[in-house]
DNA sequence: TTTGATGCAAAGACTTTGCATGCTT
DNA sequence: AAGCATGCAAAGTCTTTGCATCAAA
């Protein structure tokens, strides 16, 4: 469901973000959608409702949100695909180069064979912090 | 260990590739490191060998290995990186965008976390093949 | 008012491609 | 000899940036 005009405020002012009508329309998209759009789709579907909006401030507005966490950022072929941050889950990479979610369920099976215990080990071993975790299912590419 | 060229030649052959010097010498690079390197890079360190080679050849030739399943594409922020297909093992990108190994041991232990099962009900319900799994810790990003 | 965000266009980073030449088969 | 690969440069994508203007705090 589409997050309600408050709370994505709310939101921005917990995370020092200035709250501005571009922002907010970003936001209520990115987080309203599953698609994994790229910033020129999400360009495309906000051009709708704002004429005004530009392509370089979508990309300035993710960049924002990725700096406090609100977003992730999924490098694929071609142009990076963006997610709001919500639960953790797996991406499936299709052959054209799309990312869909796995289905819930799946996803939980999947994540939750994953020690904490060997991510901490990871995190000592390598003098890293694991801040995030994903599964990448590739599927085949173009077989055609 | 660098692999040797018969060897090399060998592989080649049995992918159908043609077996030129360019693509032995990027073969035998990619296959020697685990930095996982983008084109720019192995192409300044080939350079050294062969001064004709063209950036542009090093993308052509990884192309061709990417086709026969040589080799995998890691999209990361900035420049792809490239691998040797060897071993599934687990790569960690750290915040600076680089992309590394991580040991063996933890590398096959998440992995054995992983049940094919899972990965066979994901084929069924999405319509998917699923030709390679890859789990990418996220490092914290610019916490500096 | 002050500070930071926006929109535009231009620049930048990364990758692909057309074409003449050369090498592998 | 035939056909694909190479090297070069030019063209494409995708993303970032400088700067004047505008909006949020």
């Amino acid at each position: 469901m589409r997050a309600e005009p408050d709370h994505i405020r709310e939101l921005f002012r917990r995370h020092d973000l200035r709250c501005t009508h571009q922002r907010e329309i970003v936001y209520a998209e990115l987080s309203a959608t599953n698609s994994h759009p790229t910033a020129e789709e999400l360009y495309q579907t906000l051009h709708v409702q704002d004429p005004n909006i530009s392509l370089a401030t979508v990309y300035n507005t993710l960049d924002a949100f990725l700096g406090v966490g609100l977003a992730r950022r999924i490098p694929s072929s071609g142009a990076c695909r963006y997610d709001a941050i919500t639960e953790p889950h797996v991406h499936v990479t299709t052959p054209d180069g799309r990312v869909v979610d796995a289905p819930e369920d799946l996803s939980d099976r999947l994540l939750a064979g994953i020690s904490p215990d060997i991510i901490r080990e990871l995190e000592a071993r390598m003098g890293v912090t694991v801040s995030g975790l994903t599964v990448q299912v590739v599927t085949n590419p173009a077989t055609s």
